[in-house]
RNA sequence: GGCUAUGUAGCUCAGCUGGUUAGAGCGACGCACUCAUAAUGCGUAGGUCGGUGGUUCAAGUCCACCCAUAGCCA
C-alpha cells in the first residue's frame, strides 16, 4: 500500500488491584477489532498497554495481605496478560507503569513542565490518620454528612443529599483505614497549572465527538484548576526528583504509561522510533480507546500535559460506554459481576467479540450482555448464517469435485456486490461503527444463503448433466463465505484462521476481496465454531463460591465430590499433531493437541518418561477447561492426564483406538 | 445537587437537519426444504416511540417540566 499509515493506538490501563471483568474486554475487544483492521488493510499499527500499577489502593491493598506492592502488582500483570490472550487481544507490547521507562519519562515530563512554569507549590490541609502515620485521601475518611445528617458517607461528598465539603466537615469522622478520627495536617504540594493550557484545550476537543464536547464545556465554563499532582509518603509512585517526600499521583503517571510502554517495545524493535511518534510535529497517529468514566484526564489534562512538555497531542480519543449484564450493572451482590476468567473457563473469547462487535457503536451509550439474546445472537449469526454457508457448500466439492474450485463463478454479479461492500464495510469500522458493519455483512451471509437455497445443488446433483451446475454453485458459495470472512477478520480472528486453512489460499488481506479463489484445491471441510449451549452461557454467572474460613476443614473431611463437581472437569480426547523438546526446560514437552474444534498448545512434564517420536499420533486425554497457564516458553492450554510418580514412572493415559479427537470424557 | 448521556415491538438495537400506513436482526407462530453444526428459504402476528404539557398545517424527531437508569463533579 502506497500511502502506508503510522498509527500508535491503546487502550486504557487496567488498574493493578483486580482481575479484568467483561466490562475491561469491551474496552479490549473494541480496540483490538479496530487495530486487526488497519493491519489487515496494510497500515502499521502498533497496540500498546500496560498494568496501572500504582496508588493508594494498591498499597493498602498489599499491606492487607502482607506482601509487597511490587508482588501484588506482578500477580496481576499476569493474571490480566493471560485472560487478554484468552480474548485474543494482539497486543504488541503490554508492560507496566511500574518500570524503568515510565519512571524516566515522568520525571523527564516533570522537568519541562516545570521549567516552563507549569508547576505551582502550595500548603495544604489533608486529613491525617495519626495511627497509621499516614495522609487520607478523601475516600479514606468517612462521616456524617454534615448537610443532612446521613451517616458513614466519603469525605468529598454526600450520597444522600448530593452536597459537597472537605473531609474535615464531616461529623464523627474516622480513617477507614484505621478507625481513628484523623486529624488535619500540612504539606506542600505540587500543582499542574491546567488554566495555561485553555486555549490550546478548547482548539484540541473541536477533535472529539460532540457528546464528550458537550461535556468537556461544563469544565470550561468552570474555569479550569489547577491539578493537585503530588502525594505524600507512604506511597507506591514515582518519587518526585529533588524533592524529598513527594511522589507523583498515580493519575500523572498511568497515561505516560502508553509512551512507556510504546518505548519498551522500540527499545526491542528497529522498525520503530519513540520520537518518529511522540514529536510535536509527528505525523503518526495516536488514538486514546477509554471509556467514559475518564474522559477529563484523557482529554484535559493528558493533553495539556503532553503539550507543555514539548510532546505531539493524541490524533483523538475514542470514548465508548459502560457493560451492563442482562440489563443490569455488573455488581457481585447482584451476581452480575463476571471476570474475564470465568467467561473464559466456560466459552471462547470468539463468541464474546462477535457479540460485542455486533453492539458496539461510536457512541457512548452503555451495552447490555443479555445471555439469552447473546446465545441465539452469535448461534444464529455466525454458525446459522455464516459458517452455514461454507458447511453447506463444502461437501460437494470435496466429494463430487476431488476437493478443486471451478474455473469459473457462474453469477460474477453476485459476486462483485460482495466485493464492492469493502470500501463501504472499511468505512463502518475505520469510524468504529462495528455494530453497523456486522449487520451489512449479516444480510450479506443472507443473499448467499439464499442462492444456494435457489439453486439447489442436493437437488441438481441427482442428474449428471447438472454436474458443472453444482460445482459452479457451490464455488460461487464458498467464494461468497471467503468474501464475508475477510470483512469479519478483525472481530473473528479464530474462525477466520481456520478458514484460511480450509481454503488453503493462504493468509487473508483486504484486498484479496477484489479477486475470487477459482481452480484451486481446499482441505476438508471441519466444523468452525460450535455453536453455544444455553447452559454453559448461564454458567459464567456461577460465581464460584468463596470458602467460609473455616469451611475447608469440613470439606476436606467429606471425600466425595458431587457428579456436578466431576463435570465441571471438562475432559476431551486429544490427537497428538506434534510433539517437540522445549529449549531451556529439561522436563517439558511441547505438544500441539487436536482437541476437535481447535488446536492447543500444551507444556507436558513428561520429557524423563517419553521421547518426543513415541508421541505423534496417539490418543491422549486433555483437561480442555483447565486456565490457560502463561509459562516462560508460552502459554499451555490444558493438561494431558498420565498416572505414576514421576521420573520414568509416568504413564499416558489413552482412550481405546476409535476414539475421535473432541470426544468428551465422563 | 449540577452536568452529560440513555429510555422505540418479548429481547437487542436503527430511525440524519420534524413530513405519507414507525424499521431491522433475534425470538414466537405457520408453511416449504433436507445440502448443511435441528442449519436454510417464504410468510404471519406484535409498538398509544418513558410520562405530562407545549410549539407547528405536521413530532419518536423541537421546547419545558417530571420519572427511571448510567457516568463524572479534578
Amino acid at each position: 500500500m502506497s500511502n502506508q499509515r503510522k498509527i500508535l493506538v491503546t487502550s486504557a490501563l487496567p488498574y493493578a488491584s483486580g482481575p479484568l471483568h467483561l466490562g475491561h474486554i469491551v474496552e479490549f475487544v473494541q480496540t483490538d477489532i479496530w487495530v486487526r483492521f488497519q493491519r489487515l488493510r496494510g497500515h502499521q499499527c502498533i497496540y500498546v498497554c500496560a498494568d496501572d500499577a500504582h496508588g493508594t489502593p494498591i498499597m493498602l491493598s498489599a499491606r492487607e495481605q502482607g506482601i509487597s506492592p511490587e508482588e501484588l502488582v506482578a500477580g496481576f500483570l499476569e493474571s490480566h496478560t493471560t485472560d487478554l490472550a484468552g480474548f485474543d487481544i494482539s497486543f504488541d507490547n503490554f508492560h507496566s507503569t511500574h518500570s524503568t521507562e515510565n519512571t524516566e519519562l515522568v520525571q523527564g515530563i516533570f522537568h519541562k513542565l516545570d521549567a516552563a512554569g507549569h508547576i505551582a507549590r502550595r500548603t495544604i490541609v489533608q486529613a491525617y490518620d495519626e495511627k497509621e502515620g499516614m495522609f487520607l485521601p478523601d475516600r479514606y475518611v468517612r462521616g456524617t454528612c454534615p448537610n443532612c445528617g446521613t451517616e458513614d458517607q466519603y469525605g468529598d461528598s454526600c450520597e444522600s443529599c448530593g452536597a459537597t465539603y472537605a473531609p474535615a466537615e464531616l461529623r464523627d469522622a474516622v480513617s477507614v483505614i484505621s478507625g481513628t478520627k484523623p486529624v488535619e495536617r500540612e504539606s506542600e504540594h505540587l500543582f499542574f497549572r491546567l488554566e495555561n493550557f485553555e486555549i490550546m484545550l478548547r482548539d484540541w476537543v473541536t477533535r472529539l465527538p460532540d457528546g464528550v464536547q458537550r461535556k468537556l464545556e461544563e469544565w470550561f465554563e468552570s474555569g479550569l484548576q489547577d491539578w493537585d499532582i503530588s502525594r505524600d509518603p507512604p506511597y507506591f509512585g514515582i518519587e518526585v526528583p529533588g524533592l524529598p517526600d513527594h511522589y507523583f499521583y498515580v493519575w500523572l503517571d498511568a497515561p505516560v504509561g502508553y509512551m512507556a510502554s510504546f518505548k519498551n517495545l522500540c527499545e526491542r524493535r528497529d522498525d520503530l522510533d519513540f520520537d518518529e511518534f511522540w514529536k510535536p510535529d509527528s505525523e503518526a497517529e495516536v488514538y486514546h480507546f477509554i471509556g467514559k468514566d475518564i474522559v477529563y484526564f484523557h482529554c484535559l489534562f493528558w493533553p495539556a500535559v503532553l503539550q507543555g512538555a514539548g510532546y505531539r497531542t493524541p490524533t483523538s480519543v475514542f470514548v465508548h460506554g459502560f457493560l451492563q449484564i442482562n440489563g443490569q450493572k455488573m455488581s457481585k451482590r447482584r451476581k452480575t459481576f463476571v471476570t474475564a476468567r470465568q467467561y473464559l473457563d466456560k466459552l471462547s473469547g470468539e463468541y464474546l467479540r462477535y457479540y460485542y462487535a455486533a453492539k458496539l457503536g461510536a457512541g457512548v451509550e452503555d451495552m447490555d450482555l443479555n445471555l439469552d439474546d447473546f446465545v441465539q445472537r452469535v448461534n444464529a449469526d455466525v454458525v446459522g448464517k455464516l459458517v452455514n454457508i461454507a458447511s453447506r457448500c463444502a461437501g460437494f466439492i470435496t466429494r463430487q469435485f476431488d476437493g478443486r474450485l471451478a474455473q469459473q463463478l457462474p453469477d460474477l454479479p453476485l459476486y462483485t456486490r460482495f466485493a464492492d461492500a469493502s470500501e463501504r464495510i472499511a468505512g463502518l469500522y475505520e469510524g468504529r461503527e462495528f455494530s453497523r458493519a456486522m449487520r451489512e455483512i449479516m444480510s450479506l451471509a443472507d443473499e448467499a444463503n439464499r442462492y444456494i437455497d435457489e439453486h439447489k445443488p442436493w437437488q441438481a446433483i441427482k442428474d449428471p448433466a447438472n454436474r458443472d451446475a453444482v460445482h459452479g454453485v457451490c464455488t460461487q458459495g464458498l467464494n461468497l463465505f471467503r468474501a464475508l470472512m475477510i470483512y469479519l477478520k478483525p472481530v473473528l480472528p479464530g474462525i477466520a484462521a481456520a478458514s484460511e486453512e480450509f481454503l488453503n489460499a493462504g493468509e487473508f488481506r483486504w484486498d484479496d476481496v477484489a479477486t475470487p479463489l477459482l481452480g484451486s484445491e481446499i482441505r476438508k471441510f471441519k466444523p468452525l465454531i460450535r455453536r453455544i449451549e444455553a447452559k454453559q452461557a448461564q454458567a459464567i454467572l456461577d460465581v464460584p463460591t468463596e470458602p467460609e474460613p473455616d469451611k475447608p476443614a469440613a470439606e476436606a473431611a467429606d471425600k466425595h465430590i458431587s457428579i456436578d463437581q466431576f463435570l465441571e472437569i471438562d475432559l476431551r480426547v486429544a490427537r497428538v499433531i506434534e510433539a517437540s523438546y522445549v529449549d531451556g526446560a529439561d522436563k517439558l514437552l511441547q505438544l500441539t493437541l487436536d482437541a476437535g474444534e481447535e488446536k492447543r498448545t500444551v507444556f507436558a512434564g513428561i520429557r524423563s518418561a517419553y521421547e518426543p517420536e513415541q508421541l505423534r499420533d496417539r490418543l491422549v486425554i486433555v483437561v480442555a477447561n483447565l486456565a490457560p497457564r502463561k509459562m516462560r516458553f508460552g502459554v499451555s492450554e490444558g493438561m494431558v492426564l498420565a498416572a505414576g510418580p514421576g521420573g520414568e514412572d509416568i504413564f499416558l493415559v489413552s482412550p481405546d483406538s476409535n476414539a475421535k479427537p473432541g470426544m468428551r470424557v465422563r
